[in-house]
DNA sequence: GCGACAG
DNA sequence: ATCTTGTCGC
């Protein structure tokens, strides 16, 4: 697939939320289920191995079987350390280089981290759909900022995840008394509709099966090219 | 200044 | 993300 910018320090934080906004009014939002989606993607990164060196995943699985369709990765070395609130920056050089081979355009892109809630309101999958024009999900394991009341432990439950008083995304309960899994919208999509997606997409486990995949083929990629 | 903090 | 095998619970 095509990419609009290089990088995300290609544009600034503030320009880029401006230019998704008017995208967001000019282009084809994210059906609510079950329109015609077909092509759900899902993205992942290794850990470095001892050179430094990640590999990113890409994968397309067909929807609703969930099967995949295609996998490609890329490998290259992260331009610094994990620092929270700067994971886009880490992440999107690789992550863009595996997604940039995909000869299958998605209608959505899972991504592992954040979109809306982040402190800048820019999270990882804000810069993974700008820079595709694609629609993306930010589905993280864990908060990096926000709260939320406390949701029933049966799957399904949500609540929303606010922020300095602005909803931001929610705790989603994406299998029973499992702990939640944190939804936000990264482009060309709203809250709900990012919860119902990842429900639609997680196959009684707790990750929603495109991030899945995404991380098992990472992973596969890590480790043929390294011992372990 | 202190603590929190996606992966 | 990692340190880490078997083990407990649904
Ligand atoms: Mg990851």
């Amino acid at each position: 697939m095509k990419l609009h910018h290089l990088h995300p320090w290609d544009i600034s934080t503030s320009q880029a939320r401006e230019l998704q906004k008017e995208l967001a009014g000019s282009v084809s939002t994210v059906p609510a289920l079950p329109d015609k989606v077909r092509y759900l993607a899902g993205l992942d990164i290794s850990p470095a191995d001892a050179s430094g060196v990640v590999r990113g995943a890409a994968v397309v699985l067909e929807y609703p079987s969930l099967e995949p369709v295609e996998v490609k990765t890329a490998g290259g070395k992260p331009p610094f350390p994990y620092i929270p609130g700067l994971l886009s920056f880490r992440e999107s050089p690789v992550l863009l280089e595996a997604l940039e081979q995909l000869e299958t355009h998605p209608d959505v892109i899972y991504i592992d981290g954040q979109g809306l809630a982040h402190p800048r309101r820019f999270g990882l999958a804000c810069h993974i759909g700008l820079l595709t024009r694609t629609p993306t999900i930010g589905c993280a394991k864990s908060i990096l900022v926000g709260s939320h009341h406390e949701l029933p432990p049966s799957a399904g439950a949500h609540s929303r995840l606010e922020h300095k008083g602005e909803e931001v995304g929610a705790a989603v309960r994406t299998r029973d008394k499992v702990r939640p899994m944190y939804v936000s919208p990264g482009h060309l999509i709203d809250i709900d509709t990012s919860i119902e997606w990842v429900l639609a997409s997680c196959r009684g486990r707790r990750m929603p099966e495109p991030t899945r995949k995404a991380h098992e083929a990472a992973d596969r990629a890590h480790r043929s090219q390294i011992g372990s």
